[in-house]
DNA sequence: ACAGAATGTCCAATTAACGGACTTAAAGGG
DNA sequence: CCCTTTAAGTCCGTTAATTGGACATTCTGT
């Protein structure tokens, strides 16, 4: 039995080889700056390096990864980057927020984030800058990082029932020590978060920048985005939540 | 034995069902404007409809695509538009297109399309409008379709090896139905083009819009993208052609 | 309310994917 | 410069995962 562990109970059938094709195509996405290696890619995702090899080859021949002839290191490739120019008019979410976080970064003068949810990840799908000089660049558009990992996505975390809250961290535990955090504080941060109705943290990289963040839900009333905005002192935290809660 | 052709020799072994997936994205994409239904899907991938929906139903699961709750219609999904913006810094052709695009648009007074070459297919990743007032937006940004339907993508095709042409022209024979082109017109068509230097066509849906393309080639001298132009009349070919080679 | 057509599900047969072991290529260090 | 270490890439017998025919269910139009 090859399986450690059962994972999940509502775990679909006949599609394992493709559940493993994306899980290697999201955590090429989660350092496609500085791109992935063969061995990484197979410690992250805990598949064996000769499925991961032969996986990535299939990507890479169909253009969903590219390989750096030089390095060997693997990266996104223009297949993806197709398919979501091609997507992109169905997710109108930028669109929508735009005039909301123009207006909080003409109001702070501090830059603005959007961060999307992804399954066990939150993606970053838009910044505005502020005009305040000192700018803080914190994440870059198309950023991956696992959900809790950022204060916007802590928001999001936040918002969600304990119990989502649990499975989350429970499922990306392994992934949290890269980013030098672990299930524990962010479960505590999360609480102090739903106390406040925002999250709130000092960055753990750089000393004295300190984000906010809020989470934006749907009809149905589940989080599925939010908005962070990022400066170098501690101004203003309240009014955040209220310009965020005009949206 | 279910195999009922040997397609080409150069199969790659071991990722069946990621290349089977990978077809499915790629048929969504090319449709995401209206979607696609489970059978359409099928049919147009020549995959058995219970193998279809189960891959879809994994995908839905990881957000590569998704599924109108009421029309049952397939789209590509939130995962599908974030990995893009991850992989976009990737891909700068669209920036370094943009000045030349907007010479062009500046010059000619007509609307400027990007296309790029994607294995067996070509997508618009960038449009430019014109000034002139009569617009004819024949491609929309992130729009898939077969190699040599659309003049750009004639363009990329002329510019391709004979064999090349051949395989791709084969390879797509049963897709080009659909777009109501044949592929020995489609030869025609190239072999023109390839005397000329760059490709020319009447808009077969549109009576009295003619459009001009020429391909872009990489450093190797292989044609892997092509600027088109689209017109109401015919003013203009040869200016084009000096404008594109300043790329 | 019914027929036709679509989506969605099940499970035994089989094949395609898996992964342990091996080979080859590239870094690093003495 | 050669030898060690580490990573990438390949092979192939085993077996578990995928396949797809057949069936169930839901939707659509008249």
């Amino acid at each position: 039995m090859p399986r450690k562990s059962s994972d999940e109970p509502g775990r679909l059938t006949g599609t394992q080889s493709i559940e493993r094709a994306l899980l290697l195509l999201r955590e090429i996405a989660a350092h496609n700056r500085a791109g992935s290696r063969l061995l990484d890619l197979a410690t992250r995702t805990s598949l064996q390096r000769p499925t991961v090899h032969r996986m990535l080859k299939c990507l890479a021949h169909e253009g969903m990864v590219q390989q750096d002839a030089d390095t060997h290191r693997y990266y996104l490739g223009s297949m993806a980057f197709e398919l979501g120019l091609t997507a992109a008019p169905r997710f109108n979410l930028r669109e929508l927020s735009h005039p909301g976080m123009v207006r909080i970064a003409e109001a702070t003068g501090d830059t603005v984030f959007l961060t999307q949810r992804s399954g066990p990840d939150a993606v970053c799908i838009d910044r505005h800058e502020g005009t305040f000089p000192i700018k803080t660049f914190t994440l870059d558009v198309g950023m991956r990082r696992p959900l809790g990992v950022g204060t916007g996505s802590l928001a999001i975390v936040a918002a969600l029932t304990d119990e989502e809250i649990q499975n989350i961290f429970n499922g990306n535990q392994p992934r949290y020590e890269e980013y030098g955090v672990s299930a524990v504080t962010l479960l505590t941060q999360a609480k102090k978060a739903q106390k406040l109705g925002y999250s709130m943290r000092e960055a753990p990289t750089l000393a004295g920048v300190r984000s906010v963040g809020h989470a934006i839900r749907n009809q149905a009333g589940t989080p599925f985005a939010a908005l962070s905005v990022s400066t170098i002192s501690s101004r203003m935290t309240e009014k955040r939540v209220i310009e965020i809660a005009a949206l």
